[in-house]
DNA sequence: CCGTATCCATTCCGATACTG
DNA sequence: CAGTATCGGAATGGATACGG
């Protein structure tokens, strides 16, 4: 055993980290998320074991976060594509890649950044209660509820 | 070596994770966030091995996550509190209790939920551009910056 | 109460060889 | 290209014993 499982946990939190906490797993969302769907395409970007890749892959799908599909060109491979369930794992993305870009580069550092398309801008994830209203740390409190 | 260094890595995502994607790291911030400070309430309410807990905090004072304060009862001991660099993960944090919640939790089953204090409804975590319009996934585009 | 030190089983990753 | 199979070394996490 590695660690403890946290699927039972009762924090949502714990068992997001359970699911896609592992090494490379969000590194391999964050490239589907800017389009790789390729096995080879997704080794190439990340450099990791081929049976490493296979297995976060199969774990990927089998959790639903993606899905094989038919391969683009017509050869007899899969692709890999990420569901509704994976796409809104992109503001954890952003918000790690916000949260590494500024802390975790120096001046001068080159550093890969995400944009929306339209305006040429940063993306910035932020905190809003019910009302729109911008909220920071300070204004939590914790509660159980049942779904 | 367990896996390859991010260290160098272009992306922040990567780096980020390289600095707080170990199990436990979070989560660890996720209770400095509602307000554990202590050695034993870390280890109460993880119920992770006293070696793991200590590794841990070491290394998220190392990197300027926690800061370690003298305690606050008088005590010989150590508190160990979020610098400014840890409480900038809480949209990191809620992100991901967003997702799981979404996604991770069968009808009927509790959970923790995070509120604002003062109207008692939920956060939400959103993608904004610089004229605050929300965007989706479908809007980015990715490019490399300097600082 | 707050940790540190040690030990062991597990497992995880990377490399490589191999198949279709 | 797209994987699967296998192997060895490394490192991790949990348990436990110990010490300030």
């Amino acid at each position: 055993m590695r660690h403890k499982s946290f699927k039972a946990s009762l924090c949502p939190v714990a068992r997001s980290l359970d699911t896609i906490g592992e090494w490379w797993s969000l590194l391999i969302v964050r490239d589907a998320l800017v389009g790789i769907r390729r096995f080879s395409d997704f080794q190439k970007s990340l450099r990791l074991a081929k049976n490493v890749l296979s297995t976060r892959l199969k774990k990927l799908v089998a959790c639903g976060i993606m899905q094989q599909v038919p391969a683009s060109d017509g050869s007899a491979y899969w692709e890999y594509a990420l569901t509704q369930k994976g796409w809104e794992l992109f503001p954890v993305i952003v918000a790690l890649g916000q949260w590494g870009g500024s802390y975790l580069f120096s001046r001068g550092e080159k550093r890969l950044l995400v944009l929306d398309k339209r305006t040429g801008k940063p993306f910035r994830v932020q905190l809003h209660n019910a009302k729109g209203e911008i909220l920071t740390a300070n204004d939590l409190e914790l509660v159980t509820v049942t779904n």
